[in-house]
RNA sequence: GUGGGUGUAGCUCAGUUGGUAGAGCCCCGGAUUGUGGAUCCGGUCGUCGUGGGUUCAAGUCCCAUCAUCCACCCCA
């Protein structure tokens, strides 16, 4: 196709009628953050590659292979944020938000990696994210966790999700137990698959998370994480799961459920889905008590989740399959010479109301205009022509339902449509 | 990064052994000169993903490439 340019990789349009539906979610998504006390903190997209090298972690897949990464005109190395949790971190270490103060915030844009594309795996793709800083008790990690319910029942997703729960201690706790794991998967070694093998000297952890048979029945067998959690780790993530169970939450444990990003200690979790293939993870996070120092801050707990909104959306439209509309009033017109008097009287409207109005603009006919009127999805044709203009009146005409059109004054016309309920998505 | 499937109208798709590109939906107009949704009638819409090759002739066969989907990998 000569001249014409095509959307690069991994990237993708969100059109009107999705773009309407990503609103709504948002909307649900952060309203309840920010009833949680959640503030919204706003970060750059463009981050030096080493925040990310070094808060994520060097030997990371994400950051090994899957960061967009360029020199810019100085040569230093610049990279598109992956993720949201270091960038947040350094922003308030730098900022001094955490000089003996605590934050909730939360935050809303798009991570870039360098994957290859599937649905609901992108190189462009939108997360909310929200970070909890100062606080070390598992009152946090259940409150995060009971937001994020709120939130998947609120989205009307709650039974498509189901909430996934580990533990991996702290660091040094860990460092016993990757002994113990690689003292009994070095004599299975060649039971493993080749990138489990490979995993024995980089990350041994992640072999718990194998889909490969051969190597899910020795893992089967392996020592437990947690059997080797100390006193301080198995408290908190008993006291967790005490909160919890007294809030009535579901959740299963998941002693397999380990994290691809290192900064991650103790509390663990992913909200799943079987409805999106193998991109089944929607939501996930953990506590990574140790990231803030590692990024050059004092020693600050944290706690944080990020949800992937594009497979949020994939599940919101398979769930509740809705048409979303342009309008809630089309204004239709019968002749030019009402033109000016319609205008008004859209303008009237819109200042009598949070309705959205639509004024019929260029050619056709009543019959089309109410056509178009029929797809703007409006509640409401309202109707002017020569008869109306004349008595300073206008046409109700109920679009949805059997009821039938009025004619009458512009003051009862407000009322009329004042009392009316606003469509969600225009509120 | 590895393996496989699929690319034809804005959308969903047909297209036989190679022989002048089709349907439905959508959109526009009309039946109804001031009234939508249902019905009927008419109309617009294509570099057959892209580039090359084979052939008298390619949507169809071959090669490459790009995109997309599925699985792996990884993650949200």
């Amino acid at each position: 196709m000569a001249g014409r340019y095509q959307l690069v990789r991994g990237m993708r349009d969100i059109l009107p009628d999705a773009a309407a539906r990503w609103r709504e979610v948002e909307t649900v998504v952060v309203g309840v953050l920010r009833r949680y006390g959640y503030r919204e903190i706003r970060l750059p997209h463009l981050e030096a590659t080493e925040l990310f090298s070094r808060g994520v972690g060097e030997a990371t897949d994400l950051v090994e292979k899957e960061m967009y990464t360029f020199p810019d005109r100085r040569g230093n190395s610049l990279s598109l944020r992956p993720e949201g949790t270091a960038s947040c971190a350094r922003a308030c270490i730098e900022n001094g938000l955490l000089h003996n103060q605590t934050q909730k915030l939360f935050y809303h844009g798009s991570m870039f990696r360098y994957e290859r594309p599937q649905k609901g795996r992108t190189r462009e793709h939108t997360q909310i994210g929200a970070e909890a800083f100062g606080l070390a008790g598992p009152d946090v990690d259940a409150e995060v966790l009971a937001m994020l319910g709120r939130v998947f029942r609120e989205l009307g997703l709650a039974g498509d999700i189901a909430l996934e729960l580990n533990s991996i201690g702290s660091a040094t706790s860990r460092v016993g137990y990757r002994q113990a794991l690689l003292d009994y998967l070095r004599p299975h070694e060649d039971s493993l698959d080749v990138d489990s093998r490979r995993r024995l000297t980089t990350n041994p952890l992640r072999i718990l998370d194998s889909k490969v048979p051969a190597t899910r029945a020795v893992v089967a067998d392996a020592p437990r994480l947690a059997d080797f959690l100390d006193d301080d780790s198995r408290a908190h993530f008993d006291g967790l799961r005490r909160l919890l169970d007294a809030a009535g939450m579901d959740y299963r444990l998941n002693p397999h459920l380990v994290r691809g990003l290192d900064y991650y200690t103790h509390t663990v979790f992913e909200w799943t889905t079987d409805a999106l293939g193998a991109q089944g993870a929607v939501c996930s996070g953990g506590r990574y008590d140790g990231l803030v120092e590692r990024l050059g801050g004092r020693p600050t707990p944290g706690l944080g989740f990020g949800m992937g909104l594009d497979r949020v959306l994939l599940l919101h439209e398979a769930r509740h399959p809705r048409r979303y509309a342009q309008a809630d009033v089309y204004v239709a017109v019968a002749a030019a010479e009402q033109s000016a008097y319609a205008a008004a009287l859209a303008e009237r409207i819109r200042d009598a109301t949070p309705l959205r109005v639509v004024l019929h603009t260029g050619t056709g006919g009543l019959r089309s205009q109410l056509k178009a009127a029929d797809r703007s999805g409006a509640a409401w044709a309202v109707i002017v022509g020569e008869a109306e203009l004349s008595e300073n009146a206008a046409t109700l005409k109920p679009l949805r339902g059997d009821g039938a059109q009025t004619t009458m004054g512009l003051d009862g016309l407000m009322d009329a449509l004042r009392t009316a309920p606003v469509d969600k998505e225009s509120a």
